[in-house]
DNA sequence: AAAATATGTCAATAATGCTGACATATTTTG
DNA sequence: CAAAATATGTCAGCATTATTGACATATTTT
């Protein structure tokens, strides 16, 4: 009876593969490449004493200009008092103004200043060459599969999200 | 002069778009897709007291039964403080267990338990299914794409570390 | 007028990370 | 063999990002 009330369990020396049935290929490769994507901007992010939370309500304003509150919460999947102190202090640096609703007054739209766009294309600019690093050797096509793939990793209801923005909106 | 000390900073009302050179389009499905990629393992997580740190480290010592505490801390990327608490805990409740280094006994080799191995399929399964899902509409050569697509998202530098446990090890 | 909604804020707490310092056991080096 | 280097463990303090619960205000809807 080897069962957890023994004082040493048995160790497993064979390692898991995909031979199990999951894909544990493409779990780890999507670990490790989500850590190094996100690892750029982060490095950024400490100069101007903002963290990750911070870049992301920095993308999503300057990707939807005039969203509310309620929306960005909606998108980051956090809670309003998550949001609370990093909003703040965006605002309050000058990276984000909040406009009364013009009609529903109670909602404030959430707008990027000329500030704040600046810092988004900062951030942005090295993800978006490591993406195109990694499309090199890839065809149009490949990027299109890329990005099916991408997408359907995506809940299915959640997907409306995706889609605010238009391919072109420019 | 609408500089940054005036009291109202202007709002930008355009969205940031590919158009600017940048490649929002995939930097944004990245984010959506890896938060729900997270998000079916963090839910069973939260019933074993366990958090997406625990998940990390029960799936690297999955994958690579044996490696030692300094390994894990180089593919982590955390510190040595910062793995301890959430090792200690995956020892304690007998998921893990140390081994002694054969050759080198001031090491400590990680191994799963029959308990930790099976956490660590009850996890990566949902992820296993979403992934498997995503790729449904795909061809074999798309998958490729996908998987090179990740792997070149990864460091150059790190990339040793993805190739340490070969494509079909069973 | 009452109820619902959108937002803001306060207080307390948890998970995950960090730095710095130091202890122990073991291996390597001179 | 003694000293230095290495691998690990641990303590204390702290930061960031998240959580829940409670409550206040302004505004819109019923």
């Amino acid at each position: 009876m080897s069962d957890q009330t023994d004082a040493v369990a048995t160790p497993i020396r064979t390692a898991v593969a995909d031979d199990d049935g999951i894909d544990f290929t493409l779990i780890e490769l999507f670990f490790f490449a989500y850590r190094d994507f996100t690892s750029d901007p982060d490095e950024i992010l400490t100069d101007y004493g903002f963290g990750r939370a911070h870049h992301r309500v920095l993308h999503f304003v300057n990707r939807r200009p005039g969203l509310t509150v309620a929306e960005l919460l909606d998108v980051l999947k956090i809670t309003k008092q998550s949001l609370a102190r990093v909003l703040k202090e965006l605002i309050d640096t000058g990276h984000v103004v909040q406009l009364q609703g013009p009609k529903d007054r109670r909602q404030r739209e959430l707008y990027p200043t000329a500030k704040g766009r600046a810092l988004a294309l900062v951030l942005a600019k090295p993800q978006s060459r490591r993406i195109h690093a990694a499309l090199k050797e890839a065809s149009a096509g490949q990027r299109d599969s890329i990005e099916r793939f991408l997408k359907a990793m995506v809940n299915p209801e959640l997907r409306a999200q995706i889609d605010i923005v238009p391919k072109n909106a420019g």
